[in-house]
DNA sequence: TCTGGGGTCCTAGGACCC
DNA sequence: TCTGGGGTCCTAGGACCC
């Protein structure tokens, strides 16, 4: 009896395999993927790697290089990407007794005891590539973080690596800190002062010298990588813990109208989304925020209210971000992104009985009118609380690929 | 000129209470 | 007149992830 095993699947290149499947003619061509705005690259394909264009690098700066690399250039197209991620997922739950899926491109998974780990794996990756058309890699260890690291090496190889006991054992003299999944530029600063370099050296640290320097998130990491289930696979809560619609400005404004009306809207999104999944909300959060580039960096924040009652109430929620938005507003401060967040989110079946008399005008029935609508409009035809006409603060997005397969009207015809 | 958006989790510090 | 210390909750911010 060997211990469990735990695996990773995490997609290819996601979004540039995304738009792939709808342009074949892009295999072996260089493709990136653009952020909102087109501010930065967010995915690439192998050809881009291999001429050292870095993940997360502002757009502007590597314009020519992609021009005279011949590169096919996307504006992000979410929506799309999310559908086509909810499809290799459900392909994958077929394949498996527990999946967590733990991002839109990654999901965990147990490989069951009386399998045989190479031969499961190699099913799933096969199956997820001939149904859907997406290429996958397959990492397995003994936790999450360990997968991981295998999932990395199964990329360098061919899509699947297993990392047993003994292997790991013998790698961990070799892998950085810095290259461990949870150890961002903060916990590596930290290592480093303390004279932690490798995946050993953290090994080797007593728990309670651990627990002083690194906290609980330490002591996490410390037992993950010593190959202790720490984290087992769950099928995630059918619930998010929040929800967040926030956007940068093409520019900056200083202006309170349009960042009340930015508020207003995406509240608006909000709203729709905590009632299109027949939940309401117990706090919602404004932040505004300023470039991070230039002298007004530090300035910005963000607030928060809770609720005497859950709500998915489009007027009650824009009326809190509005006074929210205004106490936050400062004069004279060039402000860049608004965002708004909810949380405490609960399914409106779940609702408890208030001890106080739900004094509130009843919207319910103006709403789920105004949501038919607009769903079936794929915009938004009607709104509240936006008073202004200016798309000032909204994105730009130059080579957004149709929506294959989220709008009729966009619909790719594929011959079977 | 132009540097993303959407999540989860942890923690520091103040308010408040006994 | 003396004016403590510990616990808990809340808020805001930050680290980290893809």
């Amino acid at each position: 009896m060997h211990k469990q095993q735990i695996g990773l699947i995490d997609c290819n290149n996601f979004f540039v395999s995304c738009e792939r499947l709808f342009r074949p003619d892009l295999e072996r061509v260089p493709v990136v993927v653009l952020s909102s705005n087109d501010g930065c690259v967010v995915a690439r394909s192998k050809e881009i790697k291999d001429i050292g264009i870095p993940m997360g690098v502002p757009y502007f700066q590597i314009k020519d290089i992609l021009r005279k690399a011949k590169a096919v250039v996307f504006s992000g197209h979410i929506a799309l990407y999310r559908d086509i991620s909810r499809r290799v997922f459900e392909v994958v739950r077929q394949e498996v007794d527990t999946m967590e899926q733990y991002s839109i491109d990654e999901a965990f998974f147990f490989i069951p005891a009386d399998a045989d780990p190479q031969a499961y794996i190699a099913h799933i990756k096969d199956t997820v590539e001939q149904q859907i058309g997406i290429p996958i890699s397959i990492g397995v260890a003994a936790s999450k973080t360990q997968a991981k690291y295998a999932s990395t090496i199964a990329k360098k190889t061919r899509g699947l690596h297993i990392c047993d006991e003994a292997q790991w054992e013998s790698l961990v003299s070799e892998i950085k800190v810095e290259q461990i999944w949870g150890v961002g530029a903060g916990l590596a600063r930290k290592c480093k002062q303390h004279g932690i370099v490798s995946v050993a050296d953290l090994l080797q640290l007593d728990t309670s010298r651990v627990d002083a320097v690194f906290g609980v998130v330490g002591r996490w990491l410390q037992s993950e990588l010593a190959g202790v289930i720490t984290s087992p696979v769950e099928s995630k809560r059918l619930l998010q813990k929040s929800l967040m619609n926030s956007r940068s400005f093409s520019k900056t404004t200083q202006d309170i109208a349009i960042l009340a009306d930015a508020a207003a809207y995406h509240t608006r999104q909000i709203a729709a989304e905590l009632r299109s999944m027949g939940a309401a909300c117990t706090l919602l959060r404004v932040s505004i925020r300023t470039s991070r580039h230039g002298d007004f960096f530090l300035r910005g924040g963000s607030k928060e209210v809770v609720f005497q009652a859950p709500t998915a109430d489009t007027f009650e929620l824009i009326n809190t971000a509005e006074t929210l938005m205004q106490e936050l507003y400062e004069a004279g401060v060039p402000y860049q992104k608004v965002g708004v967040q909810v949380g405490g989110i609960i399914l409106q079946s779940d609702k408890p009985a208030t001890l106080f008399a739900d004094t509130r005008p009843d919207t319910k029935a103006l709403l789920q009118a105004m949501d038919v609508l607009n769903i079936s409009a794929g915009r938004e035809l009607l709104t509240i609380g936006s008073r202004l006409r200016t798309d000032a603060w909204k994105a730009k997005s130059e080579t957004r690929s149709p929506a294959y397969t989220t709008r009729w009207k966009e619909l790719a015809i594929v011959s079977a």
